[in-house]
DNA sequence: ATCCAGCGAATAATCGATTATTAGTGTTAT
DNA sequence: ATAACACTAATAATCGATTATTCGCTGGAT
């Protein structure tokens, strides 16, 4: 399956066709996950929606599709903001994955038939072709690098068969990296590699219990990585 | 010289002060949890809009929150409908309740302080005082009992102290209530009651495993009821 | 009789403008 | 000098109307 980062809406089917909400909705979206604006930062609909060229409405409904998906918070009266996740909220969520992730894989190893496999084999290779930092792209992990890891990820669970936990498992991983992003901006590091290969083998030699066991090693040191080396700033605010 | 009042003198907090987007989304929201609408029955902006009094942009904001709920599907320039569930969707749900479910109510069930305690034992005993069925409300569930089932099993969970792990929980939940609405009006007669009060009595046993066990058998029991019993539409019935 | 093109009503999507609420600023009374 | 009040500017929320798309229908050709 191919990024939808890199969406060239060019070709006349799709530019005129799709609908405005959808294209400001999915603009949107990358814009946060990519840390455009830093937390906490008003999303003012007015200022959106010269940007992108619409009118009001449009904006707003995708700021509301936007706060659904927490990935902005919506205060009454008060419009729109990337949420602000403070350092207790990101380990709720760690641990949010390292409950349900590992079960979700178990199952997955379990039921996954030959094309998971196939399908496993391809992106994690993917994933360990592609340079996890490139020097022009900032500071951060490279894009490329982030969607094959997630890819990665999201293709060892795809064998549960389950759409309603994979959906479950997304949303976790959309608020992980939203949170991720703004926690640290380098994680020091770690062989995260022999970490993504380990559960590669495992899964594909069928070994649920060794899977699961790795997986939830690997969201635990994720997670202790990140809370570990304090961010820039130790939020005193609730 | 409390007498801030400028011109528009507003009743305190009571009258118009609420979003109508809030409002016209949680009547929505109540009226297909309700069943008011059939499955795949539109949901018309403009119908809604002279009903609640409101503009579109109001009604198409809420229904665009529903949809990112799971509440209703959106056709792209075919408006909003109820979503139909199919057996399978079903079956999905039930599965992914019973996957992550029991483990949360683990990890609950070892949390939990005696606050949690206390408030099991309220939900436990509103839930066993409320009549299941009244017969001036049609032939489901009544609205009391559904809400004391919901705030029961809620309880139990909420000792985890999770708040991600509990909205997860609740997003299935609802998922699972409204295909449940539809896929059968009447459960054939099982002894609810007796599981939950073994459930509470597992959790205030701190008891674990027997917990989780018992609300992996309850779920699996309330999916077999469903899927074994005939759907909402009896074709053969002659 | 059946199938496809073209017309027309219904309605989804979008827009531009209006109203209501908030936050900031300056003023005045203590 | 400070603190409360009044005023103003910004913008969130809502509305009424316009444009674009789909669906059903009629009519003609095969």
């Amino acid at each position: 399956m191919l990024a939808p980062m890199t969406r060239t809406a060019h070709t006349p089917a799709s530019s005129g066709k799709q609908m405005l909400s959808e294209k400001v909705y999915s603009h949107l979206r990358d814009a946060i996950m990519r840390g455009s604006y830093a937390p906490g930062d008003a999303l003012k609909p007015q200022d959106l929606a010269k940007e992108q060229g619409v009118s009001l409405a449009v904006v707003r409904e995708a700021l509301v599709r936007v706060v659904g998906e927490g990935l902005a918070d919506r205060l009454p009266n008060r419009g729109f903001a990337v949420p602000a996740f403070s350092d207790r909220r990101w380990q709720e969520i760690a641990e949010a994955r390292l409950t349900v992730e590992p079960v979700v894989l178990r199952m997955s190893v379990e039921r996954g038939d030959v094309d998971w496999e196939a399908r496993v084999r391809a992106a994690h290779h993917r994933l360990a072709r592609t340079p996890a930092y490139v020097p022009e792209e900032g500071e951060y992990y490279s894009g490329a690098w982030s969607e094959a890891h997630r890819a990665f990820h999201r293709t060892l669970l795809e064998g549960c068969g389950n759409p309603v936990l994979l959906e479950t498992c997304d949303r976790m991983w959309t608020a992980s990296e939203l949170a991720r992003r703004w926690s640290a901006h380098r994680v020091p590091d770690r062989d995260a590699a022999c970490e993504h290969r380990r559960l590669e083998e495992a899964a594909l030699a069928r070994d649920a219990d060794t899977a699961a066991e790795v997986l939830a090693r690997h969201l635990t040191q994720t997670a202790a990585a990140l809370t570990g080396s304090t961010p820039h700033q130790p939020a005193g605010k609730a």
